[in-house]
DNA sequence: GTTGACCGCGCACAAATGCTCTGGTATTCT
DNA sequence: AGAATACCAGAGCATTTGTGCGCGGTCAAC
């Protein structure tokens, strides 16, 4: 049933969201026509067609502006809301996650819905649940939900959550990079930094935010 | 400026939510002057032009469609984005705040966009910005966003935002009344709590949640 | 009473807008 | 090559839809 889209077909799609955005309501056929630069209204209501034939927004017939998208954010502008998912917990244990599988598999975990301004433009955010108090140095209480970007090395000074072979649990800390050794700082600075061989600790991802909820 | 609506503003209002909640495009005047049972059109655009002067919403002049609603959840449906004022900062300062003025005077102040469930359903919550580390024994950062429920007074066990008229600040810790000594007990557990008479703190809010950023 | 502000009603017009019809061009299939 | 298909262009029609105008009613102030 879904055939890939033709260069005006996605062109139609962009505009449709990018119209919704700036103006919160749809386009009307002629909105398209000039924005996409095509020459005739029949033209858009002809792809239009196309496009709804394929799932990509309903239309209501005979009624001005009577688009809306779906597929992608469903419920409106995905503008504003962004859905990540919660895929496990973090604490002694290895949150196992791999970064592929788009968004299909999402619906077999939790998810958060946050705004925009938590994950910036990035992809494959994902959430992970705080248990223990492990990460008290890190500011981090238990219940926290932490947002992580996946990553496998990082800069000095970023946060990441970082996989430490002799203690075989991730903690979430401040990456150093000092020589071959590795020091990772927590964020109270009453407690101690903890320093390994580089070989000895992995990063698993880089972290954008922690919500706290009591 | 802003006077009270008449009932059929009112309606109307309601009417234009409920069809955008339900269609995800505005409505027309005449979707409205049948919906609300108003006898023409012109008394739909009269009363329209009246909501607009009052800041209820906005319209594209021309424009079939051109109605978005503001005040309440501006972008769409509020249903999934609650809009918080930063009220300013927390640190040795005290953060003023006067829970009245509904939600008037919220554009003097900056905004985050939230899903519901960090506040619930709360009224007249609010967020603070934290400055400094003096709060990091309650495992806030700096820089943390703070979100509060205004309160005067708190159950044993909440975490409140208190004044300490010892200390001249506001910080956040859990609340826990003992005779006529209140202790404010920090969210690290390797830190001491502050014990102090009971009319030398007061409460100033409820913490719903903390929220950080990297 | 008179006035004027406020609100509602009905109507009508012009612009906006969805949709159809006719025809054209390029690509693919037979 | 001829037919079929997909896509596009232009023009036009019929409906939708925002807006303006005239008229009438209510209510408080003077």
């Amino acid at each position: 049933m879904k055939a890939k889209l033709s260069e005006r077909q996605e062109r139609i799609l962009a505009f449709i969201q990018q119209f919704m955005d700036e103006n919160h309501y749809p386009p009307t056929v002629r909105d398209i026509q000039y924005g996409c630069e095509v020459s005739s209204t029949s033209v858009v209501d002809y792809n239009l067609h196309k496009l709804q034939a394929m799932g990509y927004l309903r239309r209501q017939p005979e009624v001005s502006r009577g688009i809306q998208l779906i597929g992608a954010g469903l419920p409106d502008s995905d503008s504003n809301i962004v859905s990540i998912p919660i895929m496990g917990s973090i604490a002694a244990g290895e949150p196992l996650y791999t970064p592929d599988a788009p968004s299909y598999a999402r619906d077999s975990y939790d998810t958060v819905d946050l705004p925009p301004f938590l994950t910036g433009d990035r992809q494959n955010v994902f959430a992970l649940r705080v248990k223990g108090t492990s990460m008290i140095d890190a500011l981090v209480a238990d219940g926290d939900l932490v947002l992580l970007e996946p990553a496998t090395d990082a800069s000095n000074g970023e946060m990441v959550a970082a996989w430490l072979n002799s203690r075989e649990e991730t903690t979430l800390k401040r990456f150093y990079m000092e020589g071959d050794m590795v020091r990772l700082q927590p964020e109270n600075s009453t407690m101690e930094p903890i320093i390994v061989q580089a070989k000895d600790v992995s990063v698993r991802g880089k972290v954008l935010g922690v919500i706290r909820t009591v």
